[in-house]
DNA sequence: AATGTGCGTGCAACCGTTTGCACACCAAAT
DNA sequence: ATTTGGTGTGCAAACGGTTGCACGCACATT
C-alpha cells in the first residue's frame, strides 16, 4: 500500500544505472548524459518520486522550513502577516510553520524547543503578552537560526526588528482628536514589557504635553488584553468624575472590549465617549460602530518586509549586524 | 558560532566511549549501566543536545509532524479547530504544521505537494470553497499518510470525517423562527460542491415542507463565501415583492455580510429581517447587534475528535475501514 | 577448573542523498 | 603509438542516530 519506498536506489535498479547518477540527472549534473537525464527523470515523474527530505536536511543541514511564533492565530493581525509571509518565501522554496504562544511565555518556550528540534532554517516572531527576557529566542542564534521579530518586538534586546511608527501613530491619533475639539484622551494600553506599550505611551505623553492637554495618572490604563482587563480599566475611566471625552486603545479587539464595556454603563460608544485603535483590521468594517477612527499599521506590508529580511538572513554566512525597520502608520477615519 | 554540531559522536569521544552506547543511554535501554546514563544525561543537558531529526526520519520514517490545511486561518472558526488539535497532539509529541488554502484547489494541491515532500505522519483537512476532486488527496494515503476531514468534508468520497449534524441544526434554527411566527423563511447557503452546503439545502427543504412554508427557488441563494457574492444575494433578497422575513445563513460570515447589505438597502437587521446564522463564533459577542441566533457547531470538539481519530489511524499498520463521526449542534439565542 | 548467567559496552550496517575521486571510453592531437 | 582531453558513469564515504549481534568481564554454580 505505502509507496514511501520510491528511492533514488530503486530508480537507479529499474534503470541498471547507479544511485549518483540519478541522483546528478535529477540535479541537472552537467557531465550526465542528455539521454540518461532523460529516461530518469521521466521515470521518477512516472513514479511520483519526491526526495526523502531526511536525507537532503542530513547532507545539506537545511529543512528550507520557517517558524513562524505569534500569540494568537485567531487575530486578524497575525493571521493577514501569515498570509503574506507565505506569499514572499515560497517562491523561494520556503515552506511556513506556525505555532501559537497564546500570550503564554512558557508555551512560548515550549514551541522554540520544537522548532529547534525540526531545523528549522529561520524564525520571525511576535512575542506574547508575558514576554519579559529572552533567553529561548538567544537560544536560536546558538544554533545559528536567524530570528526577525515583527509587531511585537522586545525591548531592550538587539535583534533584527520590523515594526510600525507607533509613537508617530499615537501623535497623529491625538492630533485628530484635538481637531474635532476633544481635550480629555484616555489611553488603554499594552502590557508593559511590550515595545510597542512604551511608544504608545511615549507618543501619548509628548502629544498631550505639546497640546497642554488636561491628564493625570488616572487617564492611563493598561490592559493584559485579555477582556477582563480592558473591562475594568475602561469602567474605572467611565466613573471617573472627570470622564474622558476620548479613549485611545492598545487595538482593535481592546476597543471592541472597551466599547462593550461602556454600554454596559449606559454610555454611547463614540458619541459619549469617542473611540480611536490601532490595527485596523478588516474584520471592524463588518461592525455596525466600530472605533471612529484606527491607526493602519499594515500587517501584510510587515509580514512581508519581516519575510524578506529573513530570507536575507538566511543567505548570509553568519554575522552581520541586526537590522531594524519600522514602517509609517497611517490614521483612517471611519 | 552555530552549534548545530552537537551530536552524539561529540558526546561519545568527549566521555570516552561509543555513539552507540550514548544513543541508548539516552533512550534509557535496559542494558546500560545506571551511572554511564547519568553521565551521558548530564553532558547532553549542558551541551544543549537535540537529536537531529532528519537522522531520526531515515530510520523511523516518522516525522512526529501533522499537518493542517484548511481555507482560511482568520476564519474564528479554523482558529479554533487549530488550538484543540494542538492540545490533543501536542502530549503526543507531534507538532502541527498549518497552511491555507485559501479556498483555491490549486493552492491546496501545492500544499499538499509540501506536505508530502516533509513527509507528515498525518494530515487534518478542510476542503477549499473550489475543491470537487480528491486526487490530491488521495495521493496522500498512496505515501502511507492518512487524512482526516472535518466541517467541510467532501462529498461522495470515503475517507474520515468528522463534522457537525447540519441538517438537524438548520431544522433546529427554522423551527425557531417558526415558534416566533415567522413563515418567510430565505437560505443563504455555502457552495454547492461542500456536503455542508447539501446538508443546510436538505435540512432547510425537509423542514419547510413539514411546515407548509411558504417558499420558492427565489427564498434560496448560494454564495461563494466572497463578500460581494453574499452582497448580490442579500440584496436580491431584499427586493423579492414577497421580501423573507427571516434568513438563514451559511455562517457567521455571511450573517455579518448580508446584515451590511441589508444596512445598505435601508433594511434593519434583526429587526425588518431575522437572521439566524452557523457557528456561533466568539467574535460575534463584540457585536452590537449580531445575528439573533446561530447554530453552535464546537469548532473545539470537532477540531479535538478530528485530532483523536488521526492519532488513531497513525497508530495503527495500514488499512482499517474509514470512520465518520458527526457532533450534534446547538441552536444559541442572542 | 569448567560452565553458565547477567551486565555493560562496542562494532558495523543501515536509512536516502550527495559528491570527491577515479576510471573507462573515445576522439583528436602529438 | 602515446598523450591529452573531454564525456559519462560508478564507488564509497559522509551526514546522525538506531539496533542486532557479539564480546568481555565478573560472579555464581557445577
Amino acid at each position: 500500500m505505502a509507496r514511501t519506498n520510491i528511492t533514488i536506489k530503486n530508480i537507479a535498479l529499474e534503470l541498471g544505472i547507479s544511485a549518483s547518477t540519478v541522483s546528478r540527472a535529477l540535479n541537472d549534473h552537467p557531465r550526465i548524459g542528455i539521454k540518461t537525464k532523460e529516461r530518469v527523470r521521466e521515470l521518477a515523474k512516472k513514479l511520483h518520486y519526491v526526495p526523502n527530505p531526511a536525507a537532503k536536511l542530513l547532507k545539506n543541514n537545511k529543512t528550507l522550513k520557517i517558524g513562524v511564533l505569534l500569540p494568537f492565530l485567531k487575530e486578524e493581525f497575525f493571521s493577514m502577516a501569515i498570509s503574506a509571509i507565505e506569499d514572499a518565501v515560497l517562491p523561494h522554496n520556503y515552506h511556513v510553520m506556525v505555532s501559537q504562544s497564546r500570550d503564554s511565555i512558557e508555551r512560548e518556550k515550549k514551541m522554540i524547543d520544537a522548532f529547534i528540534s525540526t531545523r528549522i532554517d529561520g524564525l520571525i516572531a511576535s512575542v506574547s503578552a508575558e514576554t519579559n527576557h529572552y533567553g529561548h529566542f538567544k537560544l536560536l542564534e546558538e544554533y545559528g537560526i536567524p530570528v526577525v521579530f515583527f509587531d511585537r518586538v522586545p525591548r531592550n534586546f538587539e535583534a533584527n526588528k520590523v515594526h510600525s511608527s507607533v509613537t508617530k501613530g499615537t501623535s497623529d491619533a491625538i492630533q485628530f482628536l484635538v481637531n474635532k475639539g476633544i481635550k480629555k484622551i484616555a489611553l488603554i494600553n499594552g502590557p508593559g514589557n511590550l515595545d510597542a506599550s512604551d511608544q504608545r505611551l511615549n507618543g501619548y505623553l509628548e502629544t498631550i504635553a505639546k497640546f497642554g492637554l488636561p491628564t493625570s495618572q488616572k487617564y492611563i490604563k493598561s490592559s493584559n488584553l485579555t477582556r477582563e482587563d480592558t473591562t475594568k480599566g475602561t469602567i474605572e475611566l467611565c466613573e471617573l468624575t472627570d470622564r474622558p471625552e476620548a479613549i485611545l486603545t492598545f487595538n482593535d479587539y481592546v476597543a471592541l472590549d472597551a466599547m462593550a464595556a461602556c454600554r454596559q454603563k449606559g454610555i454611547i460608544p463614540n458619541k459619549d465617549i469617542l473611540f480611536v485603535s490601532f490595527a485596523n483590521l478588516p474584520f471592524t468594517s463588518l461592525l455596525e460602530n466600530p472605533p471612529m477612527a484606527s491607526v493602519e499599521q499594515f500587517p501584510s506590508e510587515m509580514g512581508a518586509k519581516a519575510a524578506e529580511l529573513l530570507l536575507k538572513r538566511m543567505q548570509s554566512d553568519e554575522t552581520m549586524p541586526y537590522e531594524e525597520i519600522t514602517l509609517d502608520t497611517e490614521l483612517r477615519i471611519h
